[in-house]
DNA sequence: CTATGATATCGATATTTATCTATATGATAG
DNA sequence: CTATCATATAGATAAATATCGATATCATAG
């Protein structure tokens, strides 16, 4: 119902840090695995693993095994939704939840 | 230079709950007062007013006082260049940084 | 002025997050 | 098989976050 909230705030969560948008931004040309990723940052190969994971498990990056490697890219269906989720939170729309709070509704 | 990152990570972390998000969907059919966002939640004031800087720091939500009450609205300019940052970092663009990555670039 | 209502700040605290080192698991080459 | 390389998990920890109750500030009505 109202879960909308509760269903994209851990998205937004993935999106909040750094080193994951960079992650996001050089996914947007297609897969990389995760050993070339990691020579761009100066951050850990387990601190690695525990971003690559947020990320795949909100739903924006996919994951996939090739051979010993990991490969990643960007779920572009997911993002899309995120976008237009975040569009529509900020304007006002026939169904919004704004309406509850304000005269003649209800 | 790519500080894009650290500046919209903190946009990104404002949205990351579900309570800031409700409140984003609450002002975008038009300004609301702390007291009538209150009502909507079991949260204390101080914490609604905890979450209204966070979102107000963020930029998304511009504040003015009205007499004794605080009214908020969405900046609609500003929420605008997180939907297009966020479109342009999942996808290929010509100055992208993942080209960097990738052969006969450098 | 002063009481009241609205909001902000302070101090404390439980939880979550980002990070590390050490170690385990998985895949492949020889 | 076993050594090696890529990745994941476990355990520890410092820092950040969300929350509260108590209190301070600010604006207005009387």
């Amino acid at each position: 119902m109202d879960d909308v909230y509760s269903e994209y705030a851990p998205i937004f969560k993935a999106l909040s840090d750094e080193t994951r948008l960079k992650i996001v931004d050089m996914l947007s040309c297609g897969e990389m695995c995760a050993c070339d990723i990691l020579t761009e940052f100066n951050i850990s190969q387990p601190t690695l693993s525990y971003h690559m994971k947020i990320l795949s498990d909100s739903g924006l990056v996919l994951s996939k095994r090739d051979g010993a490697w990991m490969k990643y890219s960007i779920n572009q269906e997911k993002s899309n939704t995120v976008i237009d989720f975040l569009s529509r939170l900020i304007k006002e729309k026939d169904d919004c939840i704004c309406k509850k709070y304000r005269r003649n509704s209800k």
